[in-house]
DNA sequence: AGAGTGGGCCTTTTT
DNA sequence: GGCCCACTCT
């Protein structure tokens, strides 16, 4: 093992916590404090005391984070590291349960449903349900998943989530419980489990089956929980179950970043975090490594709008830098204009792409900019979206691996049927019943005469492809290229889709990569769970040369040299949506103060004036733009005529100018969104109201992100 | 019963 | 602009 100087390597505030000893701790660590820095050392300090890493369980709440600490603590002490157990709550939770799966009445090779999977599920189990949407509002499969999935994490009854988040569907309460009632028990047949049935069956053994209970905890010595913050209950509940007895419980967080609410995180759990575990000792990491005084300063200020917080500002230890830049543009085109000429400018000072990054707060906002990069040819590495084990076709062939290991499993069933010629959804449902009443070694046998004439044909095909490559089993790569390879896939994608040639490509990467495990369950976890190991190996060696594209929630705990918040309008961020929320307003800001955190040197929020496509909409900037003391940032207006680069940094003769004088002509009016639209006819000045053409611009490049999957 | 076509509706974040 | 749904034709 290494030898750690840590008094050296870690600052007071970092080393005081690293070095506290046995019992609960809360670490409230501001934005850049060294948060991982500082669970890092605390495992290397654990590991060198002498603790079996074996009983070191770290949970996080991304891959990337559980990969990136456990690299680092490796890093750091060397192959004694090997043993230390990190993952995110849910992969932690898929290990466990495949040893504990009997106790929860599932089998060790139960599948996971990803959210698409268990939504196609709840579908079917509408269909076949006799309630008519069209007889009264009825929520969509999507909604009462919401529903569901959010009262099983903060744990309330169906009731009151539709209370509070649906009431228009106050009166359905009672057929939307039995709709999940249905649902759950289909899952359980299909010895199926959706996200939250792994959480919550952790928790219900270890509430429930004290002897596998007690193995779970008295392996687990040190529990540690990155971004405590977001915990719901459910998690919440799990950590205490975990550390009751030795109470060796580790938490960092940081109130300022908690940004998922919206699936049941409450930051009431890192605050009350004293109360529960009484004698815990609480650090303060509040000393930024990370950006300049005067993009704290911005971090700060806007932060300082929010009531619900621990009191606490960061204190900057870089040396002065620029002032964060406003900037405002005519059009989301030129936005991305100013944003790609920006790219390439600080890449001749010798800013390394990798070193930047555009931030936004949903998908839909980059799509200007994704094209502007592709047009100039910058390479971009794009995050959020569809995952590769989200896109369409390789989805198709994991629902036929994952009938493989489990015959009766439902989602996939339906998914593999309804891509059959001659099978719809009545058809569909039909076999559903007949696969169901079947053993499940019969599955693949089942005789022609039990399933419709019409369906006799597509059902046939989809049996031989299952016959052919369940001898694979074993080898889930082998597996993968016999259905992908199978006549019947090969021309599906053909006829479906004009890049068939790429995702059949896309398939051979997917056998690759399933190449590496021993087994297809083993396999299968891992693409619903964590594909970080399959993205790592796509662009490894480009890391450097690409700039990143991603949504915020995605980017934190990350950082950049260069960061540029783009699309700050007053639709955009904050979401008219989740202003909404209860608080949903002070979320909204902490993830503004999440992206400008993420900041070293330069910080650039940009927002177009106008958006929209069939009409143009004008948008004000940001709120959060707007109470921002003025003279923290530089502001600078992009007129409209120039193309690229072409600056003005006064705002007169300024296209705000010109589009405040039109809102009073009377041809703009509110939306119901409480948008500003553009109402009957077309204004006199021509080239200032025509709708940019980036409509008809190409669509996105398939192999780089592919939004017409699903 | 399926498949193909037209119209209304909504734009969020993710393990 | 794109998705989902409902309607209609086969």
């Amino acid at each position: 093992m290494k030898n750690i100087d840590y008094s050296k390597e870690l600052n007071q505030e970092q080393l005081d916590a690293v070095l506290h000893g046995d019992g609960p701790c809360l670490v409230l660590a501001g934005a850049g404090s060294g948060k991982t820095r500082t669970v890092t050392y605390r495992v290397a300090y654990l590991l060198e005391k002498g603790v079996d890493p074996a009983s070191i369980l770290l949970l996080t709440f991304t891959n990337k984070a559980a990969k990136e600490m456990l690299a680092r603590i490796g890093s750091l002490v060397g192959p004694e590291a090997n043993g230390v157990w990190g993952g995110t709550f849910h992969s932690v939770a898929n290990r466990i349960l495949r040893s504990f799966a009997t106790a929860v009445d599932h089998t060790s090779n139960f599948t996971i449903l990803d959210q698409e999977d268990a939504r196609s599920l709840i579908k079917a189990v509408l269909k076949e349900s006799k309630i008519d949407p069209k007889a009264r509002r009825f929520p969509s499969a999507s909604v009462i998943q919401n529903v569901h999935s959010y009262a099983r994490n903060v744990g309330w009854e169906i009731g009151e989530v539709i209370e509070v988040k649906h009431p228009n569907f106050m009166d359905c309460s009672r057929d939307v419980e039995w709709i999940i009632s249905q649902y759950t028990s289909r899952k359980a047949s299909a010895n199926a489990m959706d996200f939250d049935d792994l959480l919550a069956n952790w928790l219900k053994i270890m509430d429930q089956h004290p002897e596998a209970a007690n193995t779970i905890s008295s392996r687990f010595q040190y529990i540690l929980v990155d971004e405590f913050q977001d915990t719901n209950s459910l998690q919440s509940r799990l950590v205490e179950r975990l550390a009751q007895v030795h109470k060796n419980i580790f938490v960092v967080g940081d109130d300022a970043q908690s940004i998922y609410a919206f699936r049941g995180a409450d930051v009431k759990n890192i605050l009350a975090f004293p109360d529960q575990w009484p004698d815990s000792k609480i650090f303060k990491l509040v000393t930024n490594y990370r950006s300049t005084p005067q993009i704290l300063e911005v971090a700060n200020a806007s932060l300082r709008n929010n009531q619900n917080q621990f009191e606490k500002d960061l204190i900057g230890l870089k040396s002065p830098g620029v002032k964060p830049m406003v900037i405002a543009c005519p059009s989301a085109r030129q936005e991305a204009d100013f944003v790609a000429g920006k790219i390439l400018e600080l890449r001749s000072q010798g800013v390394a792409l990798g070193n930047m990054a555009v931030l936004f707060r949903a998908s839909s906002h980059s799509q200007a900019l994704e094209f502007e990069l592709m047009k100039r040819d910058i390479p971009f590495e794009y995050r959020g979206g569809l995952k590769f084990f989200e896109r369409a076709h390789i989805k198709d062939v994991l629902a036929y691996t994952r009938l493989l290991i489990n015959p009766k499993e439902e989602s996939a069933w339906l998914r593999i049927l309804n891509m059959q010629q001659g099978i719809g959804a009545v058809s569909a449902g039909q076999i559903m019943a007949t696969i169901r009443n079947t053993a499940k070694e019969d599955v693949f046998n089942i005789s022609q005469s039990q399933i419709p004439a019409r369906a006799s044909a597509g059902w046939q095909d989809a049996q031989n492809v299952l016959q052919a490559s369940s001898s694979q089993i074993a080898k889930p790569g082998f597996a993968i290229r016999s259905i992908a390879a199978s006549d019947l896939y090969r021309l599906h994608l053909e006829r479906e889709y004009p890049d068939w040639k790429d995702r059949l490509e896309d398939l051979e990467q997917l056998a690759l990569f399933a190449d590496a495990y021993p087994d297809v369950a083993t396999f299968l976890a891992d693409a619903v769970l964590d594909d970080t190991a399959f993205t790592k190996q796509k662009g490894s060696s480009y890391d450097n040369e690409r700039i990143v594209l991603s949504t915020i929630h995605q980017a934190k705990g990350l950082e950049w040299d260069t960061v540029f918040i783009i699309h700050l309008t007053n639709m955009g961020f904050p979401s008219p949506r989740a202003v909404e929320e209860d608080d949903g307003l002070e979320e909204e800001r902490r993830l503004f103060y999440v992206a400008t955190t993420r900041a070293r040197n330069n910080l650039y929020l940009t927002y177009p004036q106008t958006v929209g496509f069939d009409s143009l909409a004008f948008c004000r900037p940001s709120m959060f733009l707007e109470e921002l003391p003025s003279g923290l940032t530089e502001q600078m207006t992009i007129g409209r005529q120039s193309g690229f680069g072409g600056l003005r940094s006064s705002s007169h003769d300024s296209w705000s100018d010109e589009a405040a004088s039109s809102w009073n002509d009377d041809v703009i009016e509110l939306d119901s969104y409480g948008n500003y639209k553009k109402r009957k006819e077309e204004p006199k000045s021509t080239s200032v109201w025509k709708k940019p053409d980036t409509k008809k611009q190409a669509p996105r490049l398939s192999f780089l992100r592919d939004v017409d999957d699903l």
